[in-house]
DNA sequence: GTCTATAATACGATAGAC
DNA sequence: GTCTATCGTATTATAGAC
């Protein structure tokens, strides 16, 4: 079928039927990404797609609820997307290299929701809070798996990967599309500093 | 004097006298840096010193004048920092690891005002953002021209530059106290991934 | 399901007493 | 210089027509 090859890379949103759903959550993602979610109203959101700011409640209980959202579908897509890039791949240097390949071309790829879900944490209520908290915890662990063969000394290994997942997380404040170097091109470049910060 | 080993290192806030405007600001970036500007009120600043929401308006024109005068303070205590960590040394080596260190340390200690500075810039008014703009230019050449020395392939320059500073400055981001590591072992571990970094 | 209109509240900032 | 009281506005969210 002619689709296949769109839907067969997962698609970001694809826990959202289409529909003003997920027309509003992309809004969303737009305007909290540029703005912050507290400088975000509902009138922003809304104008963006041509809505009226109450339309908004029809798809979502509240505001707070469309930024969870945003958030579990853009911590479960990189997570999703780690796990997938290692996927059939043996050799431990390599498996470490497609995944900050990945990981930090998505952060650039998606410079505007990684900002919402690394920057506004603490807009999300408790609860919210705590079911991303797990999601996060399931990224970092992954990671600190797959480092785990690279670093001779074991008591740095937590340290080291902080540090290698900070270096491709922050690429969401100050990556500008077009000005800044491709997304592939940056995981790739940034794929070799983690290799050399891991084995330094 | 007594005082002179405290005054000897310049003081984050000398800029202000001491007196309610140095207290507002300083009770500011708790606030600013835990729940973000937007989400802050005058009220929340107020009440952490015991005064109320009206005397902000004695001693700035506005909350945006207060984030500004932050900024603007934060911005060039660790330019001012990372200047001083170098001076009157020759080796190119030692000046790197001294001004990363500072660097990285800074940002752990002072990590809530670090959040304020480099995750509220979209939150300064245009006027605001240009003079705190070029302070932030001149960090960047400064860090550019140190690391020169160590990066053979000048092409690379730019984007090393982006991604060492980018490592030290999402310290802020995910930095705990008393459950990160102390801010001086840090910016030694991270004075060495640099150099590895610039070094590959 | 979407709109207009609006309720209820919270916010930045000011007025005027002390 | 600081307070209490409050103004004007903006915000989230709801009510009710279509």
């Amino acid at each position: 079928m002619e689709t296949s090859e769109t839907t067969a890379i997962s698609d970001l949103w694809e826990m959202l039927q289409q529909g003003p759903r997920r027309t509003l959550a992309q809004a969303a993602v737009d305007e909290f990404g540029k703005r912050g979610f507290h400088a975000t109203t509902t009138r922003h959101i809304a104008e963006r797609i041509g809505m009226s700011p109450a339309a908004l409640y029809i798809h979502y209980p509240s505001k707070a609820d469309l930024l969870f959202t945003i958030a579990k579908i853009g911590h479960e897509a990189v997570l999703n997307e780690s796990l997938a890039a290692v996927e059939g791949i043996s050799d431990h240097h390599e498996r470490v290299l497609s995944f900050v390949r990945t990981f930090t071309a998505w952060h650039a790829v998606n410079h505007l929701l990684a900002r919402v879900i690394q920057y506004e944490l603490h807009s999300l209520q408790p609860d919210h809070l705590k079911e991303i908290a797990a999601i996060r915890r399931r990224t970092a662990d992954f990671a600190a798996e797959e480092f785990r063969h690279l670093v001779s000394d074991t008591s740095k290994l937590r340290m080291r990967t902080v540090a290698c997942l900070s270096l491709s997380i922050d690429v969401a404040r100050w990556y500008v599309p077009g000005k800044s170097p491709a997304p592939e091109e940056l995981g790739a470049e940034y794929a070799q500093l983690v290799i050399a910060m891991l084995r330094s």
